[in-house]
DNA sequence: CTGAAAGCGCTTACAG
DNA sequence: CTGAAAGCGCTTACAG
């Protein structure tokens, strides 16, 4: 049998208190005392239920965090990658990470798991929410319950939110084909009217127009994110109209833009200069490698980790919105 | 201030058991009453607090998940695929994940997350082991302590474990490679002296003996897993020897392979046939696509989670081991 | 410097 | 068919 905080007492010859204090440097004790206790508590293996502790100081010290991924998405990759940042942040502080990922794109299974952990399992939740509308959340969880938002910027629910900036990395990316010369630019982007692609959009406006380069629309292929979208895209693209430079705005575009490239046995960068989006590690396996602009996931998801900390232990106010510049990382595709 | 059950069963006019045993559907309750005190839990929001629930059960719920991946290290894909796969499935029957990952590589930080998850926070550990011999644990965990093991086969420490069968998927891509003529295959390993890796090994072997073919140890480079000794493998081995065909049997160094045949401009399959291993979406970006070995990541983490389930619940008896076939995806490499 | 005791919110024998 | 009550293992005022 387990021993607990009364087995542990009773040997040290000490009250459950003391050994609390002693557990949680909580109050002075002794140190002769602590010593005795320390020693016990190596000597039963001692470990503190942490069901107990949790109900006793309403506080699981655990976050929860919700990603959106399906089976045998690339994007899963991203997502790893600031699970990652975040766990390493949280163990540092002493928390743990509850995992819960939605498979479905369905909304109501977003919802299912938020309340399935809203029952003093985590004491706080970070979400890569499917919606941009996040106003559901009113209906669900109590207004001083800590949630951060990752990957893009929350509408009708306040917090904090953590992300990259696409704006400044796609105006980067633009730019620097401006500089090589290039003024037909194309650009293929996943869907509008979320956050992410929108502003990566925006960034391409931008810096055409801090140049001087008229915006033409027709330059610009807006589809599914997925494989077979991309590498169509980027056939209709090249077919209809002549561009010397090509920016594609996510990571499962990339891959499909650069499949139908290789086919047509392009040459890169001479007749199509290219920048991707994200650093995955195949990017530097095409012919030339590829130049892409890095999205700074695990630090997002330390940040985000620090903020709920934050959040939990200090009770601030105001919300805010954490952008971290992303990088271009120069290969040979442009 | 939160509900409690308390507050359900006074407004519901009945007692907390009854409120308890509608919850958990544990006794007969009326009809009539059941309807009532879902009314009521709907009413006031009700959720159970877990933490009170698993100090009085002595069951959170929960499984907790070890894995070793290094930031930003390619071979996170096939651990977040597993983890999924749990994730998925534990969902189903009502449980938790909680996750941790060892970015150091020392067995020490292992232990120590174990430790931590080792005072009722979980009902049972999924783990990758950085580890071959785990025997530690004996000293960490009690001997009914549920463990299931991933990717590896563990000594030292009886539990069920699933991995995938590589002894298999190395078997068939030799034998495809006999099949289609070629007699001299080269092998580039990762470092011999895990399970992993052996088995891939005396697959190969084992192919080879079974069609006639001499075993020449100078065909197979060991390197460490990294895509730098993937390359440079590659280069050693195709200087000092002629092959028509190379088995590459772990994903990085199937990258590092690929990039040095790519720069040498080597014509493929004709002037060397290549099967690289598990099915990553860049492996569809070379020139030819390339042929892989799939590990069947997903369902590897669904089989663990359903093993750990069973165990919890029903207490079996003896371990076993869970082999789950490999797929040749035939592409154009080969 | 330390202890006795209440109580966190549930589940579960026991009893009728 | 349902209730009263013990108790899971801690933390934390209260008290001295």
């Amino acid at each position: 049998m387990r021993s607990g905080i009364k087995q542990v007492a009773e040997k040290a010859g000490v009250s459950i208190a003391t050994v609390s204090h002693v557990i949680n440097n909580t109050r002075f004790v002794s140190e002769e005392t602590k010593i005795k206790v320390f020693h016990v508590m190596k000597e039963l293996d001692y470990r503190p239920n942490s069901a107990a502790r949790s109900l006793r100081s309403q506080k699981s010290n655990t976050i929860g965090l919700i990603v959106p991924v399906l089976p045998s998405d690339t994007s899963n990759f991203f997502f790893m990658m600031v699970a990652q940042g975040i766990q390493s942040t949280l163990k540092r502080h002493g928390y743990h990470l509850l995992l819960s990922n939605n498979t479905t794109e369905e909304i109501e299974d977003e919802k299912e798991q938020i309340k399935l952990f809203n029952s003093k399992l985590i004491d706080g939740l970070i979400i890569a929410s499917i919606a941009e509308d996040v106003s559901y959340l009113n209906d669900i969880v109590a207004s001083d319950y800590p949630i951060v938002f990752i990957d893009r910027k929350p509408s009708g629910f306040s917090g904090d939110y953590v992300l990259a900036d696409g704006y400044g990395g796609s105006y980067e990316a633009v730019h620097t084909f401006i500089e090589k010369g290039h003024r037909r630019i194309g650009l293929i982007t996943g869907g509008l009217g979320i956050s992410t692609s929108n502003e990566r959009l925006e960034g391409y406006k931008k810096a055409l127009q801090d140049n001087g380069i008229p915006f033409d629309s027709s330059l610009i292929k807006v589809s599914e994110s997925n494989f077979e979208s991309g590498y169509e895209s980027a056939k209709s693209l090249l077919s209809e109209h002549s561009i010397s430079a090509l920016f594609v705005a996510n990571n499962v575009l990339t891959m499909g833009v650069m499949r139908y490239l290789q086919e047509r046995q392009m040459k890169i960068p001479d007749e199509l200069a290219v920048i991707g989006f994200d650093d995955y590690d195949w990017t530097q396996l095409t012919t030339p490698p590829l130049t892409v602009i890095r999205q700074p996931s695990f630090e997002i998801g330390e940040k985000a980790a620090e903020i709920m900390i934050n959040r939990i232990e200090k009770t601030d106010t105001n919300y805010k919105e954490y952008r971290l510049p992303t990088t271009l990382v120069m290969r040979g595709s442009c």
